[in-house]
DNA sequence: TATTTTAGCGAAATATATTCGGTAAAAAGA
DNA sequence: TCTTTTTACCGAATATATTTCGCTAAAATA
C-alpha cells in the first residue's frame, strides 16, 4: 500500500492524540468524514498502527520515581533472553523494556513508589533471575515521547 | 480524587487500547454507558492521562533501525540541558527521550531508515550540539510497552 | 437520625460512525 | 489516443454512540 500526504497526516495526528475521533481527523485533513473513515480503516487493516497507548500521570498514581535500569546478563543466549523477557512480563513496575545489542542487554523503564520499592524491585524481584550479571539504575528526571519522524521517504 | 477498582480498570484498559470507545469500556466494566462516561470525564478532568499515543509500525514506514543513544554532555547545567532538550525537539528521528541522573545525561530512542541515516544523525545532527561530550549507540532488537503496574496503593 | 454527597440508572436529544450508490479524475491497458 | 479500470471522493441514509439530565438508592457526613 502506498501512502500519500493525507495518510501521513492521519498517522501523525493519531501519534499525538490517539483518541481523536474520525470526524476530528476529517476536519483536520479537510475531507469528508466518510472519506477519512475509509482511509483510517485502510491504514488500520494494513497494520500501520502497532498500538494505541494511554500514558498515565504516574506521579498522580503514587509512582514518584521512574528509573532506567541497565541489565547485563551472564549469557546472552536465546534461551536466557527468552526466559528473561518472560520474567519481565510478570514483574510489576515495568513501563517499557528495550532488548539491545552491545554491552547492555536490556534497558528497563520502571516506575516505583519510593526508594524502598526500588530497592526491593532490584534486589528481590530482578536479581532473582539466575543469569543477571550486572544491574545499574539511573533516575529519570524527565521523559517524553516526540514521534518526530520524517516521512519523506514513504510518500509517493 | 479517590480512585476505586473501576477507575483503575478504565486506566488499564486505555493503557492497552487508547481508542476504546466509551461504550466498549462500559461493557468491560459492566456499568451503564452514561456512568462510564461520567467516570472517564472525571479521570480526564483530574489529569490522570498524560497522553494518548498511537505507536506506528516503524518498519513498515521505512524506519528499519531503532537505536538507543546514550549522550553525555560536557556540562550538565540548566542552560545547557534546556538548549539540548530544545534541540531534541527539532531533530527528526527521535521517538522518545529520557533525561537522566548519573553518568549518562540523556538516553534517546531514535528511529532511522538505514546505517547511513544513523551515521548522519549522530555525526551531523547530534554532534552539531556544542556541549556533547560523548555519544554511544546500541541497536534495539526489540522494545515493548508493558504498563504492568500495581495500583494497590491508590485504591481505597 | 437527618442531611448531603455520590454513583448509579435509563430515556431523550444530539452527534458520530458507517454504509453505499454515484461521480469525476487519475491510472492502466489496448 | 481512446477505452477501461481503479481510486478517492462526496453526500445522503441509516445505525450507533455520546452526552445531558432528572431521578433513585446507597453511602458518607454531620
Amino acid at each position: 500500500m502506498r501512502l500519500d500526504q493525507k495518510d501521513i497526516q492521519i498517522l501523525k495526528l493519531l501519534q499525538n492524540n490517539a483518541r481523536l475521533s474520525n470526524k476530528e481527523l476529517a476536519v483536520e485533513l479537510d475531507i469528508a468524514p466518510s472519506t477519512c473513515h475509509e482511509r483510517l480503516k485502510k491504514l488500520t487493516k494494513s497494520n500501520f498502527f502497532k498500538a494505541f497507548n494511554a500514558s498515565l500521570n504516574l506521579e498522580k498514581l503514587g509512582f514518584n520515581i521512574e528509573v532506567l535500569i541497565r541489565v547485563r546478563l551472564k549469557k546472552h543466549e536465546r534461551e536466557v533472553v527468552n526466559s528473561f523477557i518472560q520474567k519481565l512480563h510478570t514483574l510489576k513496575g515495568i513501563v517499557r523494556f528495550y532488548h539491545l545489542a552491545g554491552e547492555t542487554n536490556f534497558m528497563l523503564h520502571v516506575a516505583v513508589e519510593n526508594p524502598n520499592t526500588l530497592r526491593s524491585f532490584i534486589l528481590d524481584e530482578l536479581s532473582d533471575f539466575k543469569y543477571i550479571d550486572n544491574i545499574e539504575s539511573s533516575i529519570i528526571y524527565h521523559n517524553k515521547c516526540l514521534h518526530n519522524l520524517s516521512y519523506t521517504n514513504v510518500i509517493e
